[in-house]
DNA sequence: ATAGGGTTAG
């Protein structure tokens, strides 16, 4: 390139401008440096070319935009605001909103451009908050909002707290004029829509005069968000009588909308929409979800080009289920086919790595993500902090947390939630204390996870006050936070609170009820269980694997051995469920415990599982209620070699022996257990304690909120 | 501007 020299800067100018047309970029960082090498002194239009240049490229490497950074700097064109403007949109394009807020905060002179870029970034990569006090700032620094500003902050208000929020920036869009913007007002729609305030959307829908398909099919994802599926196709029929032409945005938002899939499918096809590539995977997408893997895996193989987003939907619906295998054949077609996996994919890999026996593989992803850089990236960093979570690697859990560089909401919701699965409840409680010192603001799924950590401990106390949060900041108690809530409260031995708190639920989802069921189960509420059960049913709801194993649960408890066969066979014949190994245990704990030893051994037998644990353990306990030596001791072999480290069985051996008054036995077998490291406690029971009075003989009276039924007990000492 | 893949409970 000796010629180069001659023509100069406007020789890489050149080159750097026809690899942004072509769209054959390398990387611009390399045409920067050979032109460093030819001793040439970088311009404005150098900077501007190649920040446009790596915008496109989409360069992963954040080392990289900070080479440019330095060389701005060295080069003290920094000052200009154009190009530092550039630089910020492509620090937010990156993702480092970081260093993006750092380079507003520096300009000696802003622009309405640079504060939009900014606002807009906060806004796509969930710091919505920062949005919004970006716009606050923006505002009292005497800057007026433009349409820009405003399409960009919608998005991030769009939440339930935000509503009023969201009406006062409304009111200073009509004041500064900007309302009657169609951009300004769908994203209004829209946000008026995620906000739940359907009427508002409505108005604002009915208001446009002239309404353009992306008005359409803005208000038909509207009622879609909502669960208002018939209105959503409603719209849909009205927007065609208005002769006005669906489009792939239209398919994909009725995809969403719960619109029967293969109505949706027959339309795409009959109007051609279908060979829209974005069409064909929001369709694998669905059929993937439903679990028919033929038809999306069909449908993916007729792209003209696989694509990223179809590959991560198949590739989810087999980690949904555990599906190792299917994952990892997946993650090897996209090597195969030279793709470049991204931070999605990266999380929908590792959430199908569930089950600690494969760590090895989940740390072998790990390491993949190392090697592409995908694992600064936040969303991979929370993906790998819920998988060691569910390997109990508590270690690698804080590690990871500690290592990140950016910590929005989502990480600590993460963290918080690891912590409650892998049994550390008390540390999510530090956590969330610590996320409140970090200026976050708590959300449902912070909630939710914080209430299944105090089931855990039984904690009422952080569990009411919870509640109390939840209500003074107007969080919806629907799903989520209802069962998570109902969960604690059962869980906390407050059964008639947990009973309003499902009451007030207009219309509870399978998971509540499951909830209920089970709670009501557990605590020897059989026939409130199984009401619960009935009502369900007459709702029109149809049970799953879950409702039936508190039905079984209640019928266990409370020793009603026919309800439980009924129930049983109505889950089997009637639904057409295959029971699950689960489900056979508490058949046999449930037959066991009545003494029907024999037909619970020919249960066992006629099981389509191999018996764990669980089911001997079960048949074990009720050979210690029925004084079954013999039965136990042939149980207590089996169990020995699944797990003959498992403390229960020595425990379990050893009382079935001492009612017995064997107690050579009973010597034998908690020397045996000593010489295992087993030290017999699995399992605690903990209720909190909320009034704690010191009597006159020196014991204390203390009691225990437990509902209907409140306990008191002393103790000395 | 509207839409498609991921994170939460049972």
């Amino acid at each position: 390139m000796s010629f180069a020299k001659s023509v100069g800067l406007s020789f890489f100018h050149s080159l750097l401008k026809s690899q942004l047309e072509t769209k054959t970029v390398n990387s611009p960082l390399l045409v920067f440096r050979q032109l460093l090498q030819f001793n040439l002194k970088p311009s404005d239009l150098t900077f501007s070319l190649v920040i446009k240049a790596s915008a496109s490229y989409s360069l992963k490497q954040r080392l990289e935009a900070n080479q440019i950074h330095t060389h701005l700097l060295k080069s003290g064109i920094i000052h200009s605001v154009y190009i530092t403007t550039a630089l910020l949109s492509l620090y937010v394009n990156l993702g480092c909103i970081k260093n993006a807020s750092f380079l507003l905060e520096d300009m000696p002179e802003r622009d309405v451009v640079a504060w939009n870029a900014l606002i807009s970034g906060y806004s796509k990569n969930g710091y919505d908050l920062y949005a919004f006090y970006l716009f606050m700032e923006m505002l009292r620094e005497g800057f007026s909002p433009q349409t820009t500003t405003l399409v960009g902050l919608f998005p991030s208000i769009g939440r339930l707290e935000l509503v009023s929020q969201g009406k006062s920036i409304h009111g200073i869009g009509v004041k500064a004029g900007l309302d009657r913007d169609s951009k300004v007002k769908n994203a209004l729609t829209s946000m008026y829509a995620k906000c739940r305030d359907l009427a508002a959307a409505e108005i604002l829908f009915e208001e446009m005069v002239e309404k353009s398909v992306v008005a359409w099919n803005t208000m038909i994802g509207a009622y879609g968000q909502n669960g208002l599926f018939d209105e959503a196709m409603v719209l849909f029929k009205k927007m065609r009588e208005n002769t006005l032409e669906a489009n792939s945005v239209t398919v994909m938002s009725l995809l969403s909308a719960n619109a029967d899939h293969e109505t949706i499918h027959c339309f795409a096809i009959k109007t051609g929409i279908v060979i829209d590539a974005s069409v064909i995977t929001s369709l694998v997408c669905v059929y993937a979800r439903s679990g028919d893997n033929e038809s999306s895996g069909l449908l993916h193989n007729s792209l003209p080009e696989e694509n990223l987003v179809s590959l991560t939907a198949i590739i989810s619906s087999y980690a949904e289920r555990g599906n190792v295998d299917m994952v990892v054949e997946c993650f090897a077609r996209s090597q195969q086919l030279d793709m470049e996996l991204d931070a999605v994919a990266m999380v929908s890999i590792l959430h199908g790595v569930k089950n600690p026996a494969y760590t090895d593989i989940g740390v072998a992803f790990h390491g993949y993500g190392i090697k592409t850089g995908l694992c600064i990236h936040s969303l991979v960093a929370n993906g790998l902090i819920s998988m060691y979570s569910k390997f109990n690697d508590i270690e690698a859990v804080f590690s990871l947390f500690s290592e990140m560089q950016e910590k929005p909401l989502i990480s600590w919701n993460s963290i918080i939630s690891g912590c409650v699965r892998a049994g550390r409840a008390d540390d999510a409680v530090e956590l969330f204390c610590r996320m409140k010192m970090f200026g976050h603001h708590p959300d449902a799924i912070t909630i939710a996870s914080l209430l299944s950590g105090c089931s855990q401990l039984g904690y009422l106390q952080f569990g009411k006050k919870l509640h109390g949060f939840v209500l003074r900041n107007n969080l919806e108690v629907e799903d989520f936070i209802g069962t998570a809530l109902i969960d604690m409260y059962i869980k906390c031995g407050s059964i008639d609170v947990a009973e309003r708190v499902f009451k007030s639920i207009k219309e509870p989802c399978l998971a509540t009820w499951n909830t209920t069921i089970t709670g009501y189960g557990v605590c020897g509420f059989q026939n409130k269980a199984l009401a619960h059960y009935a009502e369900l049913r007459k709702r029109g709801l149809k049970p799953d694997r879950i409702t039936f194993l508190g039905v079984l649960a209640a019928c266990i408890h409370s020793g009603a051995v026919d309800e439980g066969r009924r129930y049983f066979q109505i889950m089997t014949e009637e639904f057409g469920m295959a029971p699950s190994l689960q489900h056979c245990a508490c058949m046999v704990a449930l037959l066991s415990r009545a003494g029907l030893f024999k037909e619970a051994l020919l249960f066992i037998s006629n099981m389509d599982f191999d018996p764990d644990s669980a089911v001997w353990g079960a048949l074990l306990s009720a050979c210690c209620t029925h004084q079954e030596v013999k039965l136990g001791e042939y149980i207590a072999k089996k169990l020995y070699l699944l797990d003959h480290r498992n403390g229960g069985l020595y425990v379990l051996m050893s009382n079935l022996y001492a009612s017995k008054g064997m107690w050579d036995d009973v010597a034998r077998v908690r020397q045996m257990m000593k010489d295992t490291g087993g030290d017999g406690c699995s399992g605690v029971s903990l209720l909190e304690v909320t009034s704690f009075k010191e009597m006159d003989d020196n014991s204390y009276l203390w009691e225990v909120d437990h509902g209907a039924q409140s306990c008191q007990q002393t103790f000395s000492d």
